[in-house]
DNA sequence: CTGAAAGCGCTTACAG
DNA sequence: CTGAAAGCGCTTACAG
């Protein structure tokens, strides 16, 4: 910087200045200064800006798996947001281990930035307290309500029981929830999906059978596909399936495909998350649509507001919306 | 740093010392020191280190896009990867834009980062010698041979031809080529993969039909599904369809499906990844899988190598073994 | 094995 | 609108 300086014939100070565009500068200084820039192929240290004003101009992301294709896809739409605003993403996968988790939060990562997006998933109630101080970081996913931390969070519950309640209407009465997961906390995604389906039952005046309750702690394809092996081997007559993600269906799909079960005559599936392969698979799935990349542009946007709101601010939820989207799987 | 070494009654250097481990110390002073960082929860610049060091610990991971099933993947390895070299992982979306590939290879992201992995989409191979400067990397994908570059390939035209082959065994003879673009450079996975297909129908004795060759820019659930579409509404017949990658060849399935025709007995289809989707579709996806996880640790091992060694070294290619997976669909 | 001191490349009160 | 100078928090020759 005092090089380029020297050839512009100014100090570093207002070859700080011109670079910034914080401080005015006489357009001819600042031409020169630009000039001795591009001749010099200068370019600035990002280190020593770090240092001297504190902010590093990156965020962390953290989420549990990028080979999870709701994840994934969530990363590139956050990577999207980010530059729109100036950061640099960088990636942190938790592998959904608590310890990860902590350890991210508490910004103990390998690398300081400004802020933190993160989807917890192994993270208990009980380390709220951990979240909110620390750093600057926006919530992904459902927790306790009154949490004092920003977070995007969408109706689970409510979308879980639209997606049941559809299934109801097109009458079906044996209804199977695939991703039951009975050791998640009360204010998990999965909870809140699980509750969903009951209060659509509920409503049409119906009982929960456990029966129909398919265990998955993971909701990957595999574990989809487990969890309907299970349910027909059990001989479990069900005629329909209410999946907790698009993953967990897709997985169910193809069991059902292997088996010879027809979908929707025989079997109709409702899937969640709307990821990318869930237009295309066969048949196409029926889904909930939890916003597409809305979740991503308010979570950026929230963690831009609180830098520059400073941490005193009282923390915001966005709720984001939802939709049913109708295809041929039910 | 001064303050812990004030309450361990040592100066910074010791402290220093102690933290990065690379100079010995009484074991009473380090015991002394590592008591100090906790009483107060000290935690280390790393701007100030990078500052110092011109090290930053953390690489760039440049890819077109994140929402690609074939990248999130290999994202998601690289990150595992990096994680275990100690480095932490910035992502650069390219969105297939040369513009943005350049200005990243430039080192004109955002964030400095010690090295580079990158997948090019739109660079040229006129673009090549800029690569070889400015910084360590190494590039993912296909190029011109004797690139002075560290690359990870694998063997695209053989894949393809061992695909291509696979189908022509289970005596196929109309088979469509889903994915070709024209426009594709000669070192091109496009490019090559063509390449494969026609060699082994010339090694069957076979010509290519211009009309077999389906046209998809881009590689997208959605392309493949236009690329049959198109096929199909031009009445061309056709037994199978070597798809250049799986996303084309779930989307092809797709439109198969809705079309009525049968997989594999109208029509066999051989995809190309070996995504994780491509085991669940209906039917399972025959296709090439490319080493696994083997890319995103032969390119985060290159990487390291190269910043161990400095610039002079030669420039290393590694060439990723592929194998044919069967499935249901061919 | 440890101290005292310089310096990495910026930004920013303090002056003028 | 611009200079001279301090300082962000580390690491590392230079001594001892």
């Amino acid at each position: 910087m005092a090089d380029v300086g020297a050839i512009a014939g100014v100090t570093s100070r207002t070859v700080s200045n011109v670079l910034s565009g914080k401080v005015a500068v006489s357009p001819e200084t600042q031409a020169a200064v630009l000039r001795a820039v591009d001749q010099l192929g200068y370019r600035m240290n990002t280190a020593a800006k770090h240092l001297r004003t504190g902010r590093t101009g990156s965020i962390t992301l953290a989420l549990p798996d990028l080979s999870v294709d709701y994840f994934s896809q969530l990363a590139g739409a956050v990577a999207r947001e980010a530059d729109r605003h100036g950061w640099a993403v960088t990636l942190e996968q938790t592998n959904y281990e608590r310890q990860r988790e902590l350890q991210v939060l508490l910004g103990q990562g390998k690398h300081l930035s400004d802020g933190l997006i993160i989807q917890p998933y192994a993270l208990q109630d009980d380390d709220i307290e951990i979240l909110a101080a620390k750093q600057p970081c926006v919530l992904l996913g459902d927790h306790a309500p009154g949490l004092p931390v920003d977070h995007i969070t969408m109706a689970n519950a409510d979308a879980a029981q639209c997606a049941t309640q559809h299934l109801l209407n097109i009458g079906r009465r044996r209804i199977a929830a695939v991703g039951v997961n009975s050791s998640g906390g009360p204010h998990t995604a999965e909870t809140l999906r699980l509750r969903g389906y009951e209060a659509a039952l509920e409503a049409a005046g119906m009982l929960t059978d456990p029966e129909l309750l398919a265990e998955a702690r993971r909701w990957r394809l595999q574990d989809g596909a487990a969890a309907v092996e299970g349910l027909l081997s059990r001989g479990v007559h069900f005629d329909a399936l209410f999946c907790f993600n698009d993953s967990l269906a897709l997985g169910a799909l193809h069991v059902l495909s292997q088996h010879g079960v027809a979908v929707p005559d025989d079997v109709a599936v409702v899937g969640f998350d709307d990821i990318a392969v869930s237009a295309y698979s066969n048949p196409p799935l029926t889904t909930i649509n939890p916003g597409g990349t809305g979740i991503a542009a308010a979570a950026v946007q929230a963690l831009s507001r609180r830098l520059a709101q400073g941490p005193s601010e009282a923390a915001v939820g966005v709720v984001q919306d939802f939709h049913l989207v109708l295809r041929s799987s039910a």
